[in-house]
DNA sequence: TCGGCGGGGGATAATTTAATCCCCGGGGGA
DNA sequence: TCCCCCGGGGATTAAATTATCCCCCGCCGA
């Protein structure tokens, strides 16, 4: 595990949650793990775009901080097991409202995240962005 | 702004949700604006523990990813105002939740995160902390 | 005997994010 | 005049996170 050189500020609420939550492929295995895939080859096929490399590594940090655990069955032939903690569970309502806030928002997000890998902001963005907020501030 | 060079993964609303969030100081950045506290200054007085300048870099990212929103008031003296988009308002209830989340479990979570004061990483852990601490000149 | 699957991890490079340093301009008070 | 506040940002270095590569063991079926 990588020791940190800067202390964390852990003064507030959403550092603490931050910290728990900050890896590229976190939330997703929460999700996984939430909806029932449990075992590590499952949750690879799962996520097909992270190595089993990353997510072994980021399995480990959830558990440590305590959210998952694992289970690890001495049958043959070898079986192991991950799931939620309580704490893990408490977390999922958040889990879920991020991914619902990303999908309700995909057109939008998506234009907006692109744009900025490409270029600055021309005029024409912008206004395609006020349209579409003002469209969202309505509901 | 930075550019990429391994694309996002963006078939799930939670990495567009995490593209949004993933700042250290953004959680941080749209409480503090939805509580009100709306000038640069203000903002940087609440978050000390960031430099003003990834503050601004934060901020702008928020802005172009459409969240907040800056006004900039032509008087004298020259007034800046931060403010919350509709969108960025949607976005309140799971940084309220994240932050909630990690007041309500902190015991645990401080915990979990230093890795215990018991344990044998501690040496290391304090040697590399002593290390920034020294260098940034802090006793 | 060989290949493949399931579970795992060390070592190192690359990428991404944050911190640091130090500058700009204008204005207002002493 | 000097100094400090305000809002801002370029350039660079450090830190933290991911990706990549390639290895380990045990077992099972062909």
């Amino acid at each position: 595990m990588y020791i940190r050189k800067i202390p964390l500020p852990l003064h507030c609420g959403l550092h603490l949650t931050r910290e728990v939550l900050n890896g590229k492929w976190k939330p997703n295995l929460l999700f996984a793990i939430a909806e029932g895939i449990k075992r590590p080859s499952d949750i690879q096929k799962a996520l097909p775009d992270a190595t089993k490399r990353v997510l072994n590594l980021q399995l480990k940090e959830l558990e440590e901080h305590g959210v998952v655990s694992k289970k690890v069955y001495h049958e043959l032939p070898l079986r192991v097991e991950y799931s939620l903690t309580p704490l893990g569970e408490s977390l999922m309502p958040i889990i879920d409202a991020m991914n619902c806030w990303g999908d309700a928002h995909r057109p939008f997000l998506e234009r907006v995240i692109m744009q900025g890998e490409s270029e600055s902001v021309t005029a024409e963005r912008k206004a395609a962005c006020v349209y579409y907020l003002d469209k969202v501030g309505v509901e």
